[in-house]
DNA sequence: ACATGTTCCTTAC
DNA sequence: GTAAGGAACATGT
């Protein structure tokens, strides 16, 4: 399996990658950020993720603020193991769900959002 | 339930 | 070796 990282594979790593710990992502929105309007494919790539550790993807969680999935397992105890990291790292999880959505890292967060309020 | 974007596998030439 | 089609996915609405 010596198969080369494609273009969307090293934007999907990049984004992920530089999640701050303490703080988590949604598919959408790194499919988003890699230019892409598909959380699917973030979500295959990140399934034969050939760099298990290599990535934080334990920081990355679906829109509804569920768990989603970790390591090829959608749900087990992969997942709990990938809540009590979150959990470790400051992240609060209640019943399968981020307890503080505030905790959602965004990408645009630093661009000028016209549509922000005060 | 369907849509969406990318990756992987099989088959054909 | 290259081409084309179909299947799968840790989602989203």
């Amino acid at each position: 399996m010596t198969r080369q990282p494609t273009a969307f594979e090293g934007r999907v790593y990049s984004a992920i990658s530089r999640i701050p710990a303490g703080c988590v992502s949604t598919y959408a929105e790194v499919a988003r950020e890699v230019g892409c309007g598909s959380a699917q494919a973030v979500g295959q790539v990140l399934k034969r993720n050939p760099f298990a550790p290599k990535v934080p993807c334990h920081r990355v969680i679906a829109s509804d603020l569920s768990s989603g999935g970790f390591m090829g397992e959608a749900e087990g105890a992969r997942i709990r193991a990938k809540l009590a990291l979150l959990k470790t790292e400051g992240v609060a999880f209640k019943n399968d769900r981020l307890a503080d959505p505030a905790q959602v890292f965004r990408f645009k967060e630093t661009a000028g959002r016209l549509t922000r309020r005060p």
